[in-house]
DNA sequence: GATAAATTTGCAATCGTTTGCATTATCGGT
DNA sequence: ACCGATAATGCAAACGATTGCAAATTTATC
């Protein structure tokens, strides 16, 4: 309504008979202000429903207590944005961040130009940047890291790297993955994901590294390279199976959904989960355990894992360095794998 | 790296020889300039990596581009933050936004005090506000209408009210689910969700309208109340058919997750879908169509949805007023429900 | 070549808070 | 009642971009 008129502080100060210096320190008590000053100011500004101009703070201060929350798409596919776990993260990032009172700004890959650090920092937009992903290319990110803004990216921590990486020890959790299925006696295990992709390389590493261990031959005809939706993995799982019939006994999923994908495609030609083919998914959606069978899956912890990319930005804020930080996986056995 | 020292407008006029105005017309290549004094100096910017001080254009100019985008939920439990459903629509919002040169502020009804319109309008951290679902109260949303802020809400638009709302028919994608398990011959059809939420209460008439149309009672004891969560449906069938037995044929649910957890809980007890027992979701979210049975549900088309949605917001920053909208919904017919 | 008209550019105030420093009020002690 | 110390407030200069208006430059006209 009443938008011309806007209280100010200013205009909060005239009504208060105060400068507009004692109105500022009041509002944020500040002991400098004699207490009872404080309280008739804060009293009069709940009356009037005073909010101060947080543009012109910001301007003032150079601070926004913002933080730019990127998600790294690789490809321009809408299905991806939709990936049930990337934007679990980004909920529980903006349940942590609030907590610290900062708000949380979304962007994605697509949008923005490509210096990110330029866009969001240098222009004031907001004090800190977290990446969702590494994607196929570190390059936007590196970028980043060299302009000394404060970063934080979610993807593969054991990797070396200049800024602060949180995430899961993605070969070892892909290895477990693989040697569950190992354990349960399965000899001919596919790997389906995104080889490419700097987190997903890594759960292959696991994977070669269970079958080597195990005295397995790593066969070229078991790696299915798939986007990491659930639409290209039941595509690809139907494709190859037309081609070779069913010619594996195990699948390793980079991520639920491409997990879950390809159960479908199993289920559809009566291929028999876990009996026929046993399957391992990766991250513990919420959609994992509600599947038929249960998912058996790593468990990524965004919660835990929000906390520590908060805290990791939140050093940097303060200017100390902030390290790379592995977070605990855990294997979920349900109901996709055969037991022995 | 070299903070202290960012390249400001004045810094670069200095640079190029001209005033600051020129600078600042030039870089929004304002016809005002010279066109090769525009080229000239948009290239020195290249060179130098400006980037305006974001914070102070708004100052200035009042206008944030920024639109708040509220996921509105009635319980503190960190189970409806993570639908995919919500959170889908947060994803298709940014797309947009982005399109329009908005960028997207996040947040939930649990963060940021009650007044919505004086924490984010008022105080300039936004231009307008976009909020997710009406919940069990619309008090608050009433609140920001009643200010005059900008001002648009996800849920049903049918319900007469003062401000824009955008959302599908929810009564009639339930009478229509409701009698499309009529037509499959289910006679005990129970509903499952929480008749209190304002949406929810529209597809509860629709789900009445269906069973009074054809001439079935309405019995309270096929209304089964329980949060929008795969969890909660789950535990509810679950005792309501340990107490009661299977009494039931049909279920219409008032969510995708809710069918997804109503749907474990029935295969558990080995009651087969669709054959013992029929049922439709709501949503159409991406795992819908995964599932097994897949499963039959009303698709609300989100990304149309917040097309509309930033289109009626924009009308309003130009002092347009802006309608509610209805947005098609459609029977998405699979595999849930028996075939006649 | 002088003047009017059109095109370019610059001046300076403004947006609303914050904060170092100067100033004024208050208080205890003698 | 006076003085120094301490507490409480106010002054005024930033922060950096935008924009109405004035000024300067160029172009057109006779």
């Amino acid at each position: 309504m009443s938008n011309e008129n806007k209280l100010t502080l200013a205009g909060l100060a005239k009504v208060a008979g105060v400068s507009t210096s004692t109105v500022s320190r009041a509002l944020k008590d500040n002991p400098l202000i004699k207490k009872e000053t404080r309280n008739k100011i804060q009293a009069l500004a709940a009356e009037y429903n005073f909010s101060l101009n947080h543009a012109a703070s910001r301007l003032r201060t150079q601070k926004t207590n913002v933080v730019a929350v990127i998600l790294n798409l690789d490809d321009e596919t809408d299905q991806s944005i939709s990936d049930p776990f990337l934007l679990k993260v980004v909920g529980d990032l903006n349940q942590v961040l609030n907590k610290h009172g900062y708000e949380l700004l979304l962007s994605n890959s697509l949008m923005a130009n490509d210096d990110w650090a330029n866009y969001y920092i240098s222009s004031s937009r907001a004090d800190g940047i977290i990446v969702i992903g590494q994607g196929k290319s570190t390059q936007k990110i590196e970028k980043v890291a060299k302009s000394g803004a404060p970063l934080v990216v979610w993807g593969d921590p054991t990797t070396k790297s200049t800024y602060s990486v949180v995430g899961s020890n993605n070969e070892l959790g892909c290895f477990l993955a693989t040697k569950h299925l190992i354990d349960a006696n399965c000899r001919n295990i596919l790997f389906v994901g995104d080889p490419e992709h700097a987190e997903m390389s890594e759960r292959y590493k696991g994977y070669k590294r269970a079958l080597f261990e195990n005295k397995l031959a790593l066969n070229s005809h078991f790696t299915l390279s798939c986007d990491i939706t659930s639409k290209d993995a039941y595509e690809k799982i139907n494709d190859i199976i037309l081609a070779k019939g069913l010619f594996f006994d195990g699948i390793v999923a980079t991520s639920d959904m491409v997990a879950l994908g390809a159960m479908k495609a199993l289920k559809e030609r009566y291929i028999n989960i876990p009996s026929d083919v046993s399957i391992v998914g990766f991250d513990d959606i919420a959609m994992a355990e509600l599947f038929h069978p249960a998912l058996t899956t790593v468990k990524q912890d965004t919660k835990l894992a929000s906390k520590i990319m908060v805290e990791q930005l939140l050093k940097q804020f303060e200017q100390q360095n902030a390290d790379s930080v592995v977070v605990d996986i855990e294997l979920i056995t349900r109901k996709s794998v055969k037991e022995v």
